[in-house]
DNA sequence: TCTGGGGTCCTAGGACCC
DNA sequence: TCTGGGGTCCTAGGACCC
């Protein structure tokens, strides 16, 4: 099975609002969960079902949102929320499973082998979950019921919303074939413009064509589109709490930057959190990824491979530093972030003798600032460049104000 | 007031080795 | 006697997902 919230950010700001005895349910309005436009961060994050009929696309700007539907209501999401709805989902789920992948803060996918051969039961407990997530948790969800991933999430998608459909193998032809070929998982944009010159239109016209001129086309992407128009997945649910195998963080800023000793103390920032997620993981990253986008929206990134993996702030900061540097070239930056990459575990870490001395004055402090902020919260200690840093991501709001 | 943030995976080219 | 072939590692960029 497939469990989808139905327009999750959306639905579950809803929720909020009527357990705080507002009176509008914004589901039933036309309405859509936004990012700051002050601050740049103005896009569509979740849209009611009637702003979807004014044509308003979850990703797009939300001024193009205003120009499709003059009288939209623009919210502001809650992220902590947010992450408490999806564990509620989750321990509803749980009392039915405990093989539950959670491949988003509002999809689960859930293995229910042992049904395999009971069917009807099996639908039963999807009517069921639907039921009981609705009465116990006040959203609802869309469940996919297959004998796959692919085919789980594609009957999840269907129509909308509060929903159980089936997807089974003799299905996909008269279900899925004749569902335009963008609907397929992993068919993106740009995929379709490439599609649409072989004369492809449709999830059907992907499964019928030939798969070897396919790969020749898209590679190791066009074997996957072809398996998944015709149903084919082997994927196991992964249902064991995996470790990252990136960790990022990034921003778009306020304003375009141009001044790197401002650059850098944002980085500093970024990689401070970076590199307490590290820690709480117990990771090491063996390669460190720094981005910029520029104010014309073209991004840059460089990396850099360490000689030994670590997850000490400062080290980190000292090589991405070195990173933005040869970015940076004067250029107006409009978002910046720092990445992760190649983590390794602590058992995986081969010690070295040297700069022993320096590595344990420093987790030291780390570990101290840690303790903190997982005591009294991650804003309790910044350093004295992250509240500049603050202020001046602050600036507009409070010129607003 | 135009375009978020966090991820995973893949590809292509170049350096370098035998 | 002008420049093979196979492999690994590193880096930059991009597609796609929610």
């Amino acid at each position: 099975m497939h469990v989808d919230v139905n327009n999750a950010f959306l639905s579950w700001t809803a929720v909020d609002k009527l357990n705080r005895g507002e009176e509008v349910d914004i589901r039933t309005i036309p309405a859509i969960i936004g990012g700051d436009e002050a601050s740049r961060h103005g896009v569509v994050l979740a849209k009611s079902m009637s702003a979807k009929q004014f044509g308003i696309k979850t990703g797009e700007p939300i001024y193009q949102a205003r120009k499709k539907c003059p009288q939209i209501q623009v919210f502001q999401g809650n992220y902590a929320s947010f992450q408490k709805h999806s564990k509620d989902l989750y321990m509803l789920l749980q009392e039915y499973t405990d093989r539950i992948e959670r491949f988003s803060i509002d999809e689960c996918f859930m293995d229910l082998t042992l049904f395999l051969r009971k069917d009807e039961k099996l639908i039963n407990k999807a009517y069921e979950i639907r039921k009981r997530v609705k009465e116990e948790l006040g959203f609802t969800v869309n469940i996919g019921v297959a004998n796959n991933k692919l085919l789980a999430k594609m009957a999840s998608d269907f129509e909308k919303p509060d929903k159980v459909h089936t997807l089974y193998k003799e299905e996909i032809e008269s279900k899925m074939w004749k569902l335009p070929a963008s609907e397929l998982f992993m068919v993106g944009r740009k995929s379709i413009g490439k599609l649409q010159n072989l004369g492809i239109k449709t999830i059907g016209d992907i499964a019928k064509f030939n798969k070897d001129l396919l790969i020749k086309k898209f590679g190791k992407h066009g074997k996957i589109m072809w398996e998944y128009a015709n149903g084919i997945d082997n994927s196991e649910v992964i249902y064991e709490e995996e470790t990252p195998k990136c960790i990022g963080n990034s921003i778009t800023l306020p304003e375009d930057i141009y001044n790197i000793s401002k650059l850098n103390e944002i980085l500093l920032a970024l990689t401070e959190q970076v590199a307490f997620r590290l820690r709480k993981h117990e990771l090491r990253a063996s390669v460190i990824n720094v981005q910029i986008r520029t104010k014309d929206f073209i991004n840059y990134s460089h990396q850099k491979k360490l000689d030994m993996p670590t997850n000490i702030t400062k080290e980190i900061y000292e090589v991405a530093k070195e990173l933005l540097q040869v970015l940076h070239k004067d250029r107006a930056v409009r978002l910046i972030g720092i990445r992760a990459d190649k983590l390794v575990s602590k058992d995986e870490v081969q010690l070295s003798l040297f700069g022993e001395k320096e590595n344990k004055k420093q987790e030291k402090i780390d570990k101290t600032i840690d303790e903190l902020k997982k005591k009294y919260g991650y804003e309790i200690i910044t350093r004295a460049g992250d509240m500049k840093v603050k202020n001046m991501l602050n600036i507009r709001k409070e010129k607003d104000e």
